[in-house]
Order: C-alpha cells, then structure tokens, then sequence
DNA sequence: AGCTATTGATAATC
DNA sequence: TGATTATCAATAGCT
C-alpha cells in the first residue's frame, strides 16, 4: 500500500499579522473574495446594499458594491448633509464629507478619552489584582509555570477585579445614555446608524462604472496622490 | 426517558432573498456580524484597510472601518475627485490649515485609540479566562482552555498596558490641556459602551453551571464582545 | 491554481 | 436577543 499523505488540512492560525510576505498575499487574495462573496450572499439573502473597500499595503483598492459603490458612498455621504453656499456638487460632497470628519473626530476623541479613562481605571485595578497577587510579576512567568498557589490568587484577584468592573460601568453607563451600537476590530470599528430613505435593491452585480472600476467582483486602481490624513498603523498583536 | 431533540442543525440554504421577514432580519444580523468579522481579520492578518456600508432595508446604516469609515472614505474619494479647479490663495490657506487639524485630530485619535486598543485586549483577555474558569478546573488545562497563543496575547498585553498606562496617561492629560482625570468636553455625541458592562447577573466568579456572558448593550443592538480575543469596540454617536 | 483536512460560520431551535 | 447544536462553508497547508 503506497501510504498517502493526506495534507494537513487547514490549521488554525493566530489572527495576528502574517509575516510571511508571500503567504500574506494569498491569504489576502483567499480571504478578501470570501469577503466579497459573503457580502453578495448578504445582499442577495436580505436585500441589503453594500459597498466594501480595501486599501491593500501595496497602494491598491479592491471594492465590491451592490448595486454599486459609487451609489452607496452617496447615500452614505449625503446623510444629514448641511445646506451649503454655492459649490459645484462634488466640491458640495466633499466639503460636507471634511467637516462631518472633523465633527466625526471631535466627537470621537472626547469619547475615547472618556472610554480611555474608564480603561484606565480597570488598568488600575489590574495593578492592584497583581499586588494582591503574591508572586509579583507572575504573568511575565511562562503559563506553564505557574502553580496552583498563584492561580488561586489570581482567582481571588479577579474577583476584586469584577467589583471594580461592574461599579466602573455603571458609572458609565449613567453617564452616557448608551443608545447604539457600535463594532470593532483589532483597532476599533464604529457602527453609525442613521435614519434614512431607500429602497430595496433589484439586480446584484450589476456595476456602475463612473471612471472607477468596481463591480461585485474585485476592482483595483493604482494609487495617485495620496492624502494621507496621518493615519498610522494598528496592531498590537 | 424523555427523547432528546437534537436540533436539525444547519441546513443549506438557497441564495435568494429570504421570504419570511423575521427569519430575514436574523439571518441579517447573523451574517452581518459574520462580515464584519471577516473584514477585521483580514485587517488584522494582512494589514489593510477596509470600510464596509451596509443599508438595511430598515432605513439603517451599518458600518465598519478600520481604522475608521472616514478615513478611508476620505482616501477614496481624495484619489477618485479631481484636485480643486480654482481656489482663492486664501481659499487654499483655509483647506490647509483644515486640513492640517484633521492630521492632528486623526494622530491624536489614532495614539488613544492604540492605548484603548492595548487596554481592550487586556480586558478581553482577562474575559476569556473567567470564562475559561467558570469550569471547575481551568487551572488544569488553561493552555487547552484559552490557547497557547491566546496567553500569550495576554501576557504581552499586561507587560504593554503595564508600561503605557502611567506614560500615556500624562501624555492625554497634557493634550487635553487642563484636567488630568476629569470626563470632559460635553460636547454633542454621547455613547459609551463599555466592554465589561454586567447585566446585574452572576458576577465573575459565580458558580453558574450554565456558561454565562454579561452582555450590556443597552438598546436593541446586539453585543459583539463574544468574539475571540482582541475584540473590542467603541461607539460612535 | 486545485485538493483535503480542519476550522470556522451559521440555520434551526429553544 | 443569547445560547447551543448539527451541518455546511471557508480556508491553511501542500502540490
């Protein structure tokens, strides 16, 4: 019998950036259209309408849209938009599109100062969980060598921790009337709902070529002039 | 003996627009989640960027960015929109400066956020060990429980949060300008969720024989905290 | 690019 | 809306 060698199958992978420069690239390739065509079955399942972009490393974009992105960037940008003098339209898009970002990121700095000052304040109890801890810097120690000893005080430690929590949150939560949502990521996502008019969508790949490239399908476009707004780089892990 | 009913399980499902309207709006929230899921880890795994617009058919907007929905609409749309025609040197002068706070703004936001980032992840990993301890004895099989590069996320997360907290705290106090541990700026937006917001049930380390998560979303949005590690969230408006 | 062994996502159900 | 289970779908590692 010849013995086959069955492959490993698939492994599971830490979600944490690959360094691989090659391997990156075809997972970036593998995920991004399982992506795009979990965006379709949404569309389609549900009637939704959706628009994805991805800024690749390399200076590329890639977008899918149903029924198309331009369209649904609109809808997206228009929302609220304040009445403006007297600006061709896309200036009116733009200009509109700047000052919700800056509105966007006043709001969100202060909010993430607050959030930051409750994260703060669990950090702290964190510090006092280690001091209650006996073994002083035990987490720096290989898991494997940590005894049952320091894992019943680290148990009692979080327990301390959980007091901290809960009385931090309502605190926060009094404050804020929590009334959305809101998703995140590695770095952090925000949700915006908003009240707005539309209609269902009809057909699902279809596109709509403006002068960009985009379809349900990938589309990139070299990269000119770029206007970095001083956006650095995630990841921690 | 009463016969157990194991459920059916999933079953494959057509890609057509789903009839029943109840049925649609779970599969709707399902695969959203799911999306949006996906779209972080390709962040993380790949390093790119990525903003999602989703449209219910319920009038709502869903939206997920990393960094963030602005940004990268902003990138877009910079590189799709030809530069300005004629402006004014006073004009010009205007954007400028403008622009340069938008910089700021962002370099400011995006350091907090690397912060809230770091103290997020520490507060996940601390989660997914008392989930990992609501079993008898978690301290006997921790690495199988939690995952060998999952504790390792967590002690690199304690030494970084531990070396950033004091460090970065000075840092915001002194951009903020005057208070040092003070919620401040009002301003015109207001929700705060916050990751370990106890429903008032069992605490931490409560027996309940029944794996429980504290979930907190106040209103009618959903709770994304379930996921693994180095999920955290924030809200915007 | 194709192929599987596995992991991961999710439809059905409570 | 959240949790659980049984299946189905996506994909990591190879060729």
């Amino acid at each position: 019998m010849v013995k086959k060698k069955p492959s490993m199958g698939r492994q599971k992978i830490p979600i944490a950036k690959i360094p691989k420069k090659n391997h990156l690239q075809v997972t970036f390739s593998k995920r991004r259209s399982g992506l795009f065509k979990k965006a379709s079955e949404l569309c389609t399942l549900c009637g939704v309408e959706i628009a994805i972009l991805v800024f690749s490393p390399a200076e590329k974009v890639f977008s899918f849209g149903h029924p198309d992105v331009e369209s649904i960037l609109d809808r997206y940008l228009t929302r609220n938009l304040p009445p403006a003098p007297d600006q061709s339209g896309a200036q009116q898009l733009v200009e509109a599109h700047r000052n919700a970002n800056v509105r966007d990121l006043n709001a969100r700095l202060t909010q993430v100062l607050n959030q930051l000052e409750a994260e703060k304040k669990l950090g702290e109890s964190l510090h006092q969980m280690r001091k209650a801890s006996q073994k002083q810097f035990w987490w720096e120690a290989p898991i494997n060598e940590l005894g049952l000893h320091e894992l019943e005080q680290l148990k009692v430690s979080m327990e301390e921790l959980k007091k901290n929590v809960a009385k931090q949150t309502n605190k926060i939560s009094s404050i804020t009337g929590a009334s959305s949502t809101h998703y995140s990521s590695p770095a952090l996502f925000g949700v915006l709902n908003h009240d707005h008019t539309g209609t269902g969508s009809a057909g699902f790949f279809e596109s709509k070529p403006t002068g960009f490239i985009n379809n349900a399908s990938t589309s990139t476009m070299p990269n000119h002039r770029v206007y970095n707004f001083g956006y650095g780089h995630h990841g921690l892990f």
